[in-house]
RNA sequence: GGUCCCUUCGUCUAUCGGUUAGGACAGCUGGUUUUCAUCCUGCAAAGGGGGGUUCGAUUCCCCCAGGGACCGCCA
């Protein structure tokens, strides 16, 4: 067999959603595994509903997760001729006729059936009567001549040998009556022409693989192995659909999910190898098989994907996760001046330990990343008299302290505590709303530590004044 | 209604006929702790039902039930 190719083939029709994102990842690594190619074509061929912008979300979005495709993207509106030409040929060759039905007779038919509750199926009218019996001045479909005899196996990589009767396949439209090829047409002669060797797609596009086998057997083409993967179901057990909520990537790292968590989540859902969890990119290309893909249907469950995202904020290295800190704040939240780089780098290793997503980190370091804090107005309150005084008395002893570190300042708060008769919060909690303007956050002495000496000094000035 | 697919803890899954059915997330305990967390103990939690085959079935076969996908001159 050739070198590996696989494609990822979305349709601009609306926006990616994350069942879309696992079928490219699996064609990707599948691909990379085996040291091979693998492309993105935009299936552009419905006018009424394609457009550029969810191309480019489509193409950010796999860019966004890692997934890269080789070359550039293949358009598929641009290829409509060659799909004409092999519905003409296979017209030629006695594989494909025309069809005068119609659509309000077809309509009809199918009503009928409907009513009746018997199965529809195209009659197949049109498929022995000679071209010189047709009708003058009626638009024609073309439609493929399926066969109607026997039954047809699909070795699929994933689900075995599936078999059906091939008269449950109908004469299916190739050309349109405005003269346009059809999907099955379309994507058969492209994938065909990109040389792939393995589609790799979801479950719902089964019956359309029998009909696109037909079509390389009837062009003599030779024929790419496929795998059907089971779909998403959302937690309701229905098939993920763009209506549904939180179901596109923008949804996710709008939330402060990071790439990599979310990549690794949706390789694990569905595909397994051994009991690893955690995947890097490398990891992940050197594992990935067919093998591994489960055959029955997954639940997406967000608190995984959450959790996915805690253990990736915790373990990554610092610079990667400022890089994605950064990244999301710059499009959620606020840009992070450079020069709260390297404060905010030393601080990560607290940051982390109290965040599931970037929304927690950014939270927790606004303030450091901001010089002028604001207050909760309920904490500010709790600043009275008292509080002011152990404010002041802490500033003058933290003035003093030369080294700001947590062996130093520990004492320092422990005397405070004894001299002024009460516990830990009794001095922390005024020291950490005027420092941060919270009662909640990072620890007493990481927040000091991460503001520096001065800056900690003119806050504490700032509320006692 | 027809065709096809699926069925192990709540969720994602492991098991290539013999296991106390394993792991992870979530849940619940207990401990550490400076708020909030983290971290560490532990607990609980599963083979849809019925028939076979077999010394022995979660595993192989059949039936049923349940769930899902498809049934466009959309892709």
């Amino acid at each position: 067999m050739s070198k590996v190719a696989t494609r990822f083939a979305p349709s601009p029709t609306g926006a990616l959603h994350i069942g879309g994102v696992r079928t490219a990842l699996f064609n990707w690594l599948y691909s990379k595994n085996h040291k091979g190619t693998f492309h993105l074509r935009i299936e552009d061929t419905d006018k009424e509903r394609s457009k550029d912008e969810y191309k480019d979300q489509i193409i950010k979005s796999l860019k966004w997760i890692g997934v890269e495709y080789d070359g550039e993207e293949y358009i598929q509106s641009t290829k409509i001729n060659d799909h004409i030409n092999i519905a003409n040929e296979l017209l030629k060759n006695g594989n494909a006729y025309k069809c005068y039905c119609s659509s309000e007779e077809i309509e009809e038919q199918k009503k009928r059936a409907r009513q009746k509750k018997l199965p529809y199926i195209y009659n197949r009218k049109w498929r022995d009567i000679p071209e010189s019996e047709a009708p003058k001045g009626v638009k024609s479909v073309i439609r493929f001549k399926s066969k109607i005899e026997g039954t047809s196996i699909l070795k699929d990589l994933v689900q075995g040998d599936v078999e059906i009767d091939n008269n449950t396949i109908e004469d299916f439209i190739i050309l349109r009556n405005d003269g346009t090829p059809t999907y099955n047409l379309s994507a058969t002669v492209d994938d065909h022409q990109m040389g792939m060797t393995h589609i790799i797609r979801g479950d719902d596009h089964k019956i359309n693989t029998f009909k696109q086998i037909q079509i390389y057997l009837a062009m003599n083409w030779e024929l790419p192995k496929f795998a059907h993967i089971p779909l998403i179901h959302t937690i309701e057990g229905k098939k993920l659909s763009k209506r549904d909520n939180a179901s596109t990537l923008d949804d996710y790292s709008k939330i402060g999910i990071m790439p990599d968590a979310l990549r690794n989540y949706l390789l694990r859902l569905g595909w397994s190898f051994e009991d690893k969890e955690i995947f890097t990119l490398e990891e992940s290309i050197e594992h990935f098989n067919l093998k591994g893909i489960g055959k029955s249907p997954s639940k997406l469950d967000v608190s995984r994907i959450l959790s996915m995202n805690e253990y990736y904020i915790k373990n990554i290295d610092e610079n990667s996760l400022y890089q994605n800190l950064v990244e999301y704040c710059k499009i959620y939240k606020e840009k992070i001046n450079s020069d709260k780089e390297t404060k905010i780098k030393s601080s990560l290793y607290f940051l982390k330990n109290k965040a599931k997503t970037l929304v927690d980190i950014y939270n927790n370091a606004k303030f450091i990343i901001n010089d002028i804090i604001e207050f909760n107005e309920d904490d500010f309150n709790l600043i009275d008299d008292k509080a002011k005084k152990i404010i002041l008395e802490f500033s003058k002893e933290l003035s003093n302290i030369s080294n700001i570190n947590k062996e130093n300042l520990e004492p320092v708060v422990n005397s405070l505590i004894k001299k002024n008769d009460t516990n830990f919060k009794g001095v922390g909690q005024p020291l950490r709303i005027a420092l941060t303007g919270s009662k909640f956050g990072p620890g007493l002495y990481d927040i000091i530590i991460a503001l520096g000496k001065d800056e900690a000094l003119k806050r504490l000035a700032k509320i006692i004044s």
